[in-house]
DNA sequence: GTGAAAGCGCTAACAT
DNA sequence: ATGTTAGCGCTTTCAC
């Protein structure tokens, strides 16, 4: 019978006394400050491996009054877009040694404001707030985070003071229009989502550019909205091909959009992409499963969250805020409707 | 100009100097401890209010040693199966005032090491570990976590000593199966999974299972094993189909190889459900948008997240483990194929 | 180059 | 019922 391990844990005391130094000796060492003899810091170094030694911590954050924590509250853990920004600013922060709490509001203010009492009280040295699912224009966090570094990622704000990291959907608008046309397809629908989302204005912006760009005039019956759903696609994907002249490719500004276009394509016998070139956007898993395999104008999800991670850690260091709206490019995923 | 706001925290000794007592009082008041009179309470209370006084919660986990803060680190953090867990952790969690830190150790024993570092110098008080993508058996911790309470998540061990939470995967293939019998299907297919993957044996015993409570004998025939891809499927419903006397139901151990017998059924001409019922297994997100859009077995995946939570809580609260293998039941989907 | 001393903000005996 | 005291484990002047 072993026994009981108690577990004590060693301290940077147990390593002064085993090393015969001071504890702030030990310190300094652990902290690779200067002027310590290279003899004393192996003594020191030796010491602390023998005993298995790591610094608490909290006892150093309550020093030093920095925690190494980052915050991310998240208004949908299961959006669709979540995790790999998640994975972006995890990535970030544990490069720089930080760690980050991870916080899901359900887009509830009560929920918002909880966790950052929470996260507050444990002293994080930043926050993320970040959308799981479209961006959206919001306002400030539930609670006053004081002069605490702030970005929001996949959220925009009125307030110039705090960072933004949102993708750049005029450019993927451009891209993916621009694709379609290089494909030799002169006419090309776009069938758009909701109005009141500010992204679909710039998907559709990016469109015209990339039309007038190739000497294309604008056709307004060529642009259909609807909501982001299948069924929306599906229906506008039938008005569109019942026009006079109808289009040889179309743009819908969401894969979802594009699953139900290409139900409509398939049912008036219509070949993907021999007959329509169709293309999608955001990217979603599912659009690798569809017949055929969808191609489509990605989130630059993974980047974002990197990014703002980076911008936050930035933030913490300098003590200056990068503010701003941060717009990253979306880029083309290739595969088999266009 | 407004004046440079310093942002100077107020302690508990502010608290105590405003509402005359001792710091001692206050954070009997703050922690609603016994014997204090009213009377000095609501002074307290209206002090700390008056001052906006939050506890620093770094201050008190260096005395008290808790931090209520968790570790969780998952081996990918885009793995298909990743996020309802980690709600279900994160909700566990934040119910009980928890937080919890998210790390991602992409199934490397260094980067988990890394993180197991760092999470125990924070003085987390327990550690989830968890599988983002299948089911594994897997070893102990990249490194020592000493006593610390321990769970692991979507994936198992050989160590009793550490609670383990998956599906129940024979519940999930019985389920299936006498779904399928129950819709009068006698005949029913299975197309399983690589047998190193012990969650193969586990749905293909529920399915024998549930073929002998219906007095169906087993027919080996019917059983075909595959890859965990849409392509082995694809290949595999074609077998099954051409045989002498081919299946009325087949029953895929996952949701890709369902999508792969999909487009066999298509390519043979036949209706599903009509002519074959289809049942995947997974409730991967994409299952939703095949056509006709699958049913299927779920894992349980929110719930397990949420358990592995509540063991891990209970086991700091109580200091003791609740070993074993827990095993959370699935449950149908109900879509439209079968 | 090294150590003594003070203290980060809080809690928990122990007195009173 | 309230206050005094002594730390938790570390860092950081400031002496020497």
């Amino acid at each position: 019978m072993p026994i009981e391990e108690k577990k004590i844990p060693v301290t940077i005391q147990d390593v002064a006394q085993l090393a015969n130094v001071s504890p702030s000796t030990v310190s300094k060492v652990m902290n690779d400050a200067p002027h310590i003899s290279s003899s004393t810091r192996e003594r020191v170094r030796a010491a602390a491996s023998k005993l298995n030694f790591r610094p608490n911590a909290i006892a150093r954050s309550l020093k030093v009054k920095r925690t190494a924590t980052l915050g991310l509250i998240t208004n949908d853990l299961e959006g669709v877009f979540t995790m790999p920004m998640m994975r972006g600013v995890e990535e970030a922060a544990s490069n720089q040694g930080f760690s980050v709490f991870m916080c899901n509001s359900y887009g509830e203010a009560a929920r918002e404001k909880n966790h950052l009492e929470v996260l507050l009280d444990k002293q994080v040295d930043g926050l993320i707030l970040m959308s799981g699912y479209k961006v959206r224009e919001r306002g400030a966090p539930a609670m006053s985070v004081g002069t605490l570094p702030l970005v929001y990622l996949y959220q925009y704000t009125r307030d110039l003071a705090v960072p933004c990291v949102i993708p750049d959907d005029q450019g993927g608008g451009y891209l993916g229009t621009a694709h379609l046309i290089g494909l030799n397809r002169r006419r090309v629908g776009f069938i758009n989502g909701p109005t009141d989302f500010e992204q679909t204005h710039q998907r559709l912006e990016g469109y015209r550019q990339a039309l007038s760009e190739a000497g294309i005039p604008f056709d307004p019956t060529f642009i259909k909205v609807g909501r982001w759903e299948e069924s929306s696609g599906y229906a506008l994907a039938h008005e569109l091909m019942s026009l006079p002249q109808p289009p040889d490719a179309i743009f819908c500004a969401s894969d979802s959009l594009a699953a139900g276009a290409l139900d409509a394509l398939h049912q008036l016998g219509l070949r993907v992409p021999e007959d329509v070139a169709l293309l999608g956007y955001d990217n979603r898993p599912f659009s690798a499963f569809q017949r055929p395999p969808l191609s489509t104008i990605a989130l630059p999800l993974y980047e974002m969250g990197r990014l703002a991670g980076e911008l936050l850690l930035k933030a913490i260091a300098a003590g200056t805020t990068q503010a701003g709206v941060h717009k990253v490019p979306c880029y083309m995923v290739k595969r088999q409707s266009c």
